[in-house]
DNA sequence: ATGTAC
């Protein structure tokens, strides 16, 4: 594999092979993977054989190893050109994002009294970890196929929240074509206990506070963001269902490729032309799955409501819910022709420019809200949109792991690390030993380093930087 | 990420 450095932060993986576009990869030289020893860069070369693919095969400055796809990419196909779309390109986790609350009359200073009386409560209130458990029980299909097919909308709707909430959610909160009938019957099982749950790995719930602000007067109309600004951050998905969505279509594909002759250089790339019917069956279980995923993040957002309103009597205001874990039907400028384009983001942010018709109106000066969690004891970001961004509109999701979950585990003690967080005034609320071990800050790249390559390589422009002081977790 | 394999 040949690796050329293009620009400053932006290195070119060379065609060869059946790659029908070269891998694009915006990082810094201590960000880029091994060119020798990593995996992630071979699955971004295969991601570019994908038939349809247009302009490249993107990595965002956070990529690692995924399945089939690395976490982290980006990649756009043809609609009408015969493009596919992959279960392997938006993962296990469908619509799994981040929503990011925060308490217009309330500071650190005001918080602190009383934060361990809110991680108390947060602890009891938000359900979390493996198995069934969940803010919603729902008793039969028929209101669980309003959930898939209302997302948050529903959730609203059902008094889950306010109507503003809806304005600061990617597509209203609710993703048009979803098809409650194209969900299985195993993963609609799987689903019906889980409706407003945490899950675990990487997902959390945090209790933050504003200490930098990188462009005060986006921050302010982002939402009343300034330095001191409590914040509540959640980090979820589409828990079993989802997972049992993407396990249902990528067996599917997997053996309707040959009928349409696509041949893939790892079975996990699995794919089939977006128009086709296994192409929109997934599409239409995957829309469905993500509104899942909204309605989670929806309930969540009200169970911390509840629990901030009894506690120290504030409110929450939503600043934005964004997934990255998604394939979106957009229109895109490419090489001058206005395209009909499937993206692929698999562990990689939508980021709209200021203007973008998809923004609601308070938000068009300053572009959209993108949301970046970082790991327990380090930070998480909030960036914005800018115009001329390379890679469809996407930049990074998260930090991005250097250790695996193994590694990351392997001598290191759970108790140690919530032991060494609270030393550092983080208070941290978990329910598995095992789980906070592996999520340790080191397992991941530095989140500092992510954010600001971000804004260098031209993907997005920060505006503030987060920190935890509570973490609730699976 | 995930009833951590069917």
């Amino acid at each position: 594999m040949k690796v050329v450095e293009e620009t400053p932060y932006r290195f070119r993986i060379e065609r060869e092979g059946a790659m029908r576009v070269p891998g694009i990869v915006f990082a810094s030289h201590g960000l880029l993977p091994d060119v020798h020893g990593d995996k992630a860069l071979v699955q971004v070369a295969n991601v570019a054989t994908l038939p349809g693919i247009v302009r490249a095969s993107f990595a965002m400055p956070d990529v690692h190893w995924g399945y089939g796809f690395p976490i982290g990419g980006v990649a756009a196909t043809d609609v009408e050109a015969g493009g596919v779309v992959s279960p392997g390109g938006v993962g296990f986790d469908i619509s799994c994002g981040v929503r990011l609350l925060v308490a217009p009359d309330l500071d650190r200073v005001g918080l602190m009294p009383r934060l361990q009386a809110v991680m108390d409560r947060l602890d009891h209130a938000i359900p979390r970890g493996m198995g069934q458990k969940g803010v919603w029980r729902l008793l039969d299909r028929a209101s669980l196929r309003r959930v898939l097919e209302g997302g948050a909308r529903y959730a609203v709707e059902q008094g889950h929240g306010v109507p503003r909430d809806l304005d600061r959610c990617e597509d209203r909160g609710v993703l048009a074509g979803a098809d409650g009938a194209a969900v299985g019957d195993r993963a609609l099982e799987r689903g019906l206990g889980q409706v407003g749950s945490l899950g675990s790995g990487n997902h959390f719930l945090e209790v933050q506070v504003v200490d930098q602000v990188y462009d005060a007067g986006t921050a302010a109309r982002m939402g009343g963001l300034r330095q001191g600004s409590v914040c509540v951050m959640i980090h979820c998905g589409s828990r079993g269902l989802g997972h049992q969505v993407c396990t249902d279509h990528v067996r599917q594909m997997d053996k309707a490729m040959g009928r349409y002759g696509i041949v893939v250089p790892d079975r996990q790339l699995a794919c089939t032309p977006v128009r086709s019917p296994e192409g929109e069956a997934y599409l239409a279980a995957m829309t469905a799955a993500a509104n899942y995923g909204r309605a989670n993040r929806q309930l969540l957002t009200e169970a911390v409501r509840r629990v901030l309103t009894a506690e120290v009597g504030t409110s929450l205001d939503l600043v934005y819910d964004i997934s990255h874990n998604l394939a979106k039907l957009e229109v895109h400028d490419v090489d001058g022709r206005r395209r009909s384009l499937c993206v692929h983001r698999k562990g990689a942010t939508r980021s709209l420019p200021p203007h973008h018709p998809d923004l609601p109106g308070d938000l068009a000066e300053v572009g959209q809200p993108v949301l970046i969690p970082g790991t327990m004891g380090t930070a998480s970001y909030v960036l914005a949109g800018v115009a001329d961004n390379p890679a469809f509109c996407s930049t990074a999701h998260g930090a991005g792991r250097v250790q695996s979950r193994h590694q990351a585990a392997r001598g290191t003690s759970g108790r140690a690390l919530r032991s060494q967080l609270e030393t550092q005034g983080i208070l941290v609320r978990g329910v598995s030993w095992r789980g906070l071990a592996e999520e340790k800050p080191e397992a991941y790249k530095d989140i500092d380093a992510v954010a600001d390559i971000s804004q260098r390589a031209g993907l997005a422009r920060k505006v503030a930087r987060l920190v935890p002081l509570g973490v609730v977790k699976g």
